[in-house]
Parts: C-alpha cells; structure tokens; sequence
RNA sequence: GGAGGGGUUCCCGAGCGGCCAAAGGGAGCAGACUGUAAAUCUGCCGGCUUACGCCUUCGAAGGUUCGAAUCCUUCCCCCUCCA
C-alpha cells in the first residue's frame, strides 16, 4: 500500500524543522527532507540543517546524501524519497515530509516528465553556442521546435530556455506538448499538507535573527572556509558558493566586502527566497494554517488521518 | 581663515536649460516556475487617477528665462587640501 504522507512546507525560517520534529516524536514518525540544499554534506547552519540533537529525537532522511559539488535534481530527488518513504513505511513508521523546495515537492507528489535529465554535453554545447550566437538567437531556435514553449519561456529566461531545447533535442519531442499530456496529473502519494506561514514582521525578524546568529556564532564562516578549501581541490565545488551565506561570507573573508555588508546581503536573499517559496506554496495548497501553529491540534488531526489510511 | 569638490526620488548614483517624475543599480512589493529551483525569469516602484491627465519633488530662499534638477545670487550643511 502507498504509504501516505504528511506534509510540511513553508518559506525559510517558518519553523518547518521544529514542527516536523514535534510532530514527529508524537505520532511516531520519520522525516523525509525536501530541501535542494540540505542534502549537501558539510553545509549545516549555512543551510539551517536539523541539528543533531533534532535529528536524534526525530530520524531525518535525504540530509547529507550528497557531497557539495555533485548535483541533485528534482528526478533523483524523487528517486531518493521514494526509497527513504519505502524503507520508513517498511518498519511500520510514519512518514513527515518537510522541506521548502516546492518543485521537488510537487514533484514527488505529482511526478516529472518523464524524459531524459540533464545531458553535460548538451550544455556544454548550448553553452558555446550561447556564447557565439548570443540568447535571443536561442529563443528564436526554440520558437522554431516548439513555438509554445518559447511564447511561454522569457526570451532572457536562459535556464528554461535551455531545458527546453535539451529535452526536444533529446526525446525529439517538445516539451509544451509533454508539458500539456502530463499536466501534474499523477497522484503519487496520498497526501496532507500543512502550510506554515508567519506573519511577514515575524518572518523578517526570525530571518534577521538567524542571519545573525550565523554571522555572530562563526558557524557559516567555519564552514565557509571548509568549502573554499574544497573549491581549490574539488571541480564542482563551487557551485555551492551559490547557496545563500557562502558566497557573501566568501566575500568577506576576501576583503571584496564587509562582514556587515554580507550579513545583510544575506538577510536580503533570505527574504527574497522566502517571498519567492510563499508564492509556490500559496499558489499550490492554497491559504495557510493559521499562526503560531497549534501543534497539539495538528497531530492529533494528523493522528486521525494517518488512521484513516491503515482503515482502508 | 584661504583654495577646491559636493548636497538628486528609501539607499547608492547618472543627469547639467525643454525629449526629466528624473538613466542605472540596490532595497521593497507583486508574480511566473515540469530533471540547475536557496536556481532562473517577469512586472511595479513620488502622490492622485481605470485612463487622458493633474499635483508635489532634485539642500533652503530668492532671481534670470516662454521654460530650471540643470544658469545667477545669498544662505545652510558635508568632504578634500592649504593655513
């Protein structure tokens, strides 16, 4: 039986982890991380991982399944916690599912395309040709395989513009048309989701209190200088200078900024992120559950459901 | 005290007689998102207005001009240098 699972999204610094952990220790459940992140090892406060003693109350799945510079992405992410979900429900355990990155959410709910993932040397070549040819030369070829998807993709939009041409030169087929049969139709998991959602001074103030405690605790420098030390060593490593904190403290400790200027340059991105996964979750699953969140209330509404599934 | 440089919309910063509510960037607000998603991209961003448009802005006060953020005068601040 397709075990089900309960839910628990939110912009960043919503609580998900303590809610989760709570939740967890109540109804006898592990966690299933979905967070694009946390599943690199080595990139803990940086990325608000469950700390350890979170993690040994309540069992965490799909944090530190990966090193820095390999690339998860939302298809091995599915592949990931389908086998997490799976070896959970086989030991007669519930399952919460906690994390803020929406697309793999949706996508372990709802299923991907399924067509080839990322090709290296198709994007090595789209990646010369963009450089010779310039984007809007691109966009024009897109409009030329599949005029749907470039009237859907930003001419600028370079990223989607890529996939885009990727999966038709791939499969040969075009991914509006992929787009339209599968339409997120598949019902994967019988799901329930609880959307944590702050008020927006509160979300600000817990963002500017975490930014703070990263900066003053030393946590996001130590490993900081851990991943510059990988980035001389390791190809690929680098791109992790691209998730919030690494690239701003990596700054600063070479002098291309100020410890002040970084730290609110990373309580800026934050907030940005947290607007952009409001956005995805709110369109998504609709309004949220009130706040502060009445954990008591939630489990034992989750306790109830979770019966419902061993009933039928 | 003397010689220069400067004060522009929330911030930085262009503009230097009309095409200026004022480039660009940041922040902020809203949104998009099917294998990079903490990524990538879009719109708005002085006030009022659905809009045409109207009103108030470029340190302050006067003045020149058909017309000034842009020119002149005085004043108030700030920075650099000489004393």
């Amino acid at each position: 039986m397709t075990p089900k699972l309960l839910v628990v999204v939110g912009p960043t610094a919503s609580g998900k982890t303590s809610l989760a952990c709570a939740l967890a220790r109540e109804l006898g459940a592990e966690i299933v991380s979905a967070d694009s992140q946390q599943c690199y090892r080595g990139l803990d406060a940086g990325t608000a991982k469950a700390t350890a003693a979170e993690r040994s109350a309540a069992p965490h799945h799909l944090l530190d399944v990966a090193e820095p510079e390999e690339q998860l992405d939302a298809a091995r992410f599915v592949q990931l916690a389908d086998a997490a979900i799976a070896e959970v429900a086989l030991c007669g355990k519930r399952v919460i599912v906690a994390g803020g990155t929406g697309l793999w959410i949706r996508a372990l709910l709802r299923g991907l395309l399924d067509v080839p993932g990322a090709s290296a040397g198709f994007r090595a070549r789209f990646r010369r040709e963009l450089e010779q040819e310039g984007l809007p030369a691109l966009h024009a070829r897109l409009a030329g395989v599949d005029p749907d998807a470039a009237r859907a993709i930003r001419p600028n939009d370079r990223v989607r513009i890529e996939r885009a041409l990727e999966v038709h030169a791939l499969s040969g087929r075009r991914l509006s048309e992929l787009q339209r049969e599968h339409a997120f139709a598949e019902e994967r998991y019988p799901a329930r989701v609880v959307q944590l959602l702050p008020p927006r001074e509160v979300l600000q103030e817990r963002i500017a209190r975490r930014t703070r405690a990263l900066f003053e605790s030393g946590a996001l420098e130590r490993e900081t200088r851990w991943l510059l030390d990988r980035c001389e060593r390791v190809p690929g490593a680098h791109k992790a200078l691209k998730i919030i904190g690494y690239g701003e403290m990596a700054d600063a400790l070479a002098g291309r900024c100020t410890r002040d200027e970084a730290e609110e340059r990373v309580a800026a991105r934050t907030r940005q992120y947290a607007k952009r996964q409001r956005t995805w979750f709110t369109k998504e699953y609709g309004a949220p559950a009130g706040w502060p969140p009445d954990a008591a209330r939630l489990c034992a509404e989750a306790a109830q459901w979770y019966e419902g599934a061993s009933k039928r």
